[in-house]
DNA sequence: ATAATTTTGTGAAGCATTTCACATATTTGG
DNA sequence: CCAAATATGTGAAATGCTTCACAAAATTAT
């Protein structure tokens, strides 16, 4: 370890790697219903709109797992990269915000499928709290802190108006959560050590906006 | 123009300058229901964890807004940056699929006031048809061709199941719209004159699974 | 009016990511 | 069993993006 308690000479992985590990799971998973055995870095890449020399970096930067001239087996590189993303266990998530958004994702199978399983909920409404929701009951936000706390729950969905979003993640944060996917669009402050991501829908329609006005052309989708 | 039809020299511009510049415009809508006269790249980078000089190069492909010992006008720099996203205007906006996430997002205020109108919805199921979503009475996808045809849309959502995603991509594709905003976890095949880009909650909420259990320290959130 | 301060705009440098290209390993076909 | 074909893994080159650093311009202070 080094200074800032970093691991040396651990490679740096870059967010575009991580992502791509993202639909080469979803790829495979789909070649394995398919009931391929293996798959060549070509049809990867294929599948996904990308580079074979590209799969095959992302791949190295973990291990090698193909045999030459024949491929990588399909199941196996599955389970590697599940592994790897840290997705062949079940986190548990709470959902704060059970507004339009919030309801949208309580009971998204795909979420449950990769191991993402949503088992609290909290708003602040009271016609809410109480309310059932998908089999839970909505929580008071109030009783968070206390609920989070005893619980085994590592991550935090955010679905609450960009208002009130920073009084709330500073009461997430303050019961020991570590990561964040917030949906408020606002620059949210929380201390170093907590991973926090955001997800933009305006932005993406503000890039198809550009897109059409300026015919760009991107160097790729995403 | 080139062979290609693009235009010569039209530096190209990076998709992550893009979705920055989304970034300035939420902060400069901020600054200026603060009443701000004008902002510094310095505060303006700091309302978005970015850095100065990122702010400065990014606005610098477009123009020379700012003044130098003072900083840039917000209001007259807000409207710039709303003509370059081309959202100094209203989009017409068609939703397929009225289920979980397409109910949350008819009726999502943030998209209106950014000029992205939803005004038409469109599923395949009987009881949904001929129902009223925030005012707009969904429409039977069978006839989307002819309905988007006649109308001024240009920008379609997608929010239909993974396995019809292609299918209703490709009816989307032959009505004649040119960008597409697909929540579908799936790649899908469209001809290279169609903006597509994809909203995948799961690959973030992988991202933060792969950085608590790698202990990864990323260069900068998004 | 002048000096000190602030802040932009931008080439150039530095850093990160992607693509290339090929040695190497393995399979496939005859 | 050998030759041809296939496909990985990876340094090195190419490309792309971010940060640096500073001249130039304007403001602010005296
Ligand atoms: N609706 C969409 O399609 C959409 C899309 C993208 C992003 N978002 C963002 O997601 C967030 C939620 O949007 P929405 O449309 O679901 O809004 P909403 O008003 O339907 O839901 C917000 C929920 O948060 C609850 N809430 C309010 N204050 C709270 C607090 N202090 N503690 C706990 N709960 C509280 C409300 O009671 C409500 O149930 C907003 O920030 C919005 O900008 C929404
Ligand atoms: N629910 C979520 O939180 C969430 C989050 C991220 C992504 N997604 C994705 O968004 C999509 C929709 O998810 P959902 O949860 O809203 O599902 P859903 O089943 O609630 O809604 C899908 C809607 O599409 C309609 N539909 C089905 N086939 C159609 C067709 N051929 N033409 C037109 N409409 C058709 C259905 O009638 C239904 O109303 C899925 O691809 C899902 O993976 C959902």
């Amino acid at each position: 370890m080094d200074q800032t308690g970093e691991m040396v000479n651990k490679k740096r992985i870059s967010e575009s790697t991580i992502h791509r590990l993202s639909l080469y799971f979803r790829a495979l998973s789909q070649l394995e219903r398919e009931n391929n055995e293996t798959v060549s870095s070509k049809e990867l890449a294929k599948r996904e709109k990308l580079t074979p020399a590209q799969v095959r970096k992302d791949l190295s930067f973990f291990g090698s797992f193909g045999t030459r001239g024949l491929g990588y087996p399909v199941v196996e590189l599955k389970n590697k990269i599940a592994a790897i993303l840290g997705i062949d266990r079940s986190w548990k998530v709470a959902l704060v915000g059970v507004g339009n958004i919030g309801s949208a994702l309580v009971g998204y199978k795909e979420f449950t499928k990769q191991g993402f399983q949503i088992v609290k909920l909290f708003d602040n409404d009271q016609r809410k709290i109480g309310s059932n929701h998908k089999g839970i009951e909505v929580s008071d936000i109030d009783n968070i802190k206390e609920e989070l706390t005893e619980s085994d729950i590592e991550l935090v969905i955010l679905a609450v108006p960009a208002a009130v979003a920073q009084f709330v993640i500073d009461d997430v944060v303050r019961a020991g959560v570590k990561a964040i996917l917030n949906f408020a669009p606002i620059n949210l402050k929380v201390p170093d050590d907590i991973y926090l991501r955001n997800e933009n829908m305006s932005m993406e329609l503000e890039y198809l906006s550009f897109a059409m006005v300026n015919n760009h052309t991107p160097r790729k989708v995403r």
